[in-house]
DNA sequence: GTACATGCAAATTGTTTGCAAGTAT
DNA sequence: ATACTTGCAAACAATTTGCATGTAC
């Protein structure tokens, strides 16, 4: 189902911004945007990476994730298991799963979503820069298993 | 604005849950209680509570923020300037100030808001145990000083 | 009296920085 | 040719752990 985004794309996406596209920046890009829903770690990357690039070292992951979200090209988020890295997408609320660590978009760009945290931000003339909109729990099946 | 909670309340807080009231707990409870929308981080309640504590170890305060926080009497905030702490309150959505650092609380039970949230948990029978609902951005104040 | 809480120091984990060598544009 | 990027090692920050002593119940 999860069809990996063409190498033109992503190679698109980096010159938009004027980022060189070196082959680790390109596989970091393209592993956070095909996580389809992973919401992989920073060590998560690490790791994946490692197989194709055996010197790559933790410093250049932590420094493209940076690079990519200033850019707007990734989105950060921030759960009580640490940083979590995805896609952008439209606002949406994340049901962090705190047994398994699973973490699903749901409300993805709904109308009253949208329409809450415009009357939330102009409440406090506050400007807002990214959304990021959790429920922490338990998933249908780490719920289950509990029972 | 900010009447201090009385002492009586706050050990029936703890008695409730069976837990110990030590000096030190009483103290950052009520130092978590009273911040009135300061949102302080651990290392703010050590430096806080080291004035009435000189030998107050940051174990201690960690500790206490976990075991007050599993209890269900204070909130645990992550953010991306790290994790901040609060009283525990209805639904609600916070404006995390990415230049100051000030959070500021809207939407404080909410109706639209609440339905939402429930609306977000049923559609993957999800079973929430905490919410933490986050806009960053700038501040009113913050905002004006940059221009 | 017993179980839980504190304080200290050391260990861990997650992330950042300085700098020399390599690569994209 | 130049500026940006990588990789390594060391630095750093936030948080956790082990253990002996102290305190609430």
């Amino acid at each position: 189902m999860s069809s990996a985004r063409p190498a033109s794309e992503l190679l698109a996406m980096l010159a938009e911004h004027g980022l060189a596209a070196t082959s680790q920046r390109l596989a970091l890009l393209a592993a956070v945007l095909d996580a389809h829903g992973r919401h992989p770690s920073a060590e998560d990357l690490y790791r994946e990476l490692s197989a194709r690039f055996p010197t790559l070292s933790r410093a250049t992951v932590y420094n493209n994730l940076a690079v990519l979200g200033n850019a707007g090209l990734i989105e950060k988020l921030e759960t009580p298991e640490g940083s979590r890295f995805g896609p952008v997408a439209a606002p949406h609320v994340n049901l962090v799963c705190n047994a398994c660590g699973a973490i699903a978009d749901v409300l993805v760009g709904d109308p009253d979503l949208e329409a809450l945290i415009r009357r939330a931000t102009s409440a406090g003339s506050f400007t807002p820069r990214s959304v990021s909109l959790s429920v922490n729990g338990l998933c249908a099946a780490c719920s289950q298993a509990q029972a």
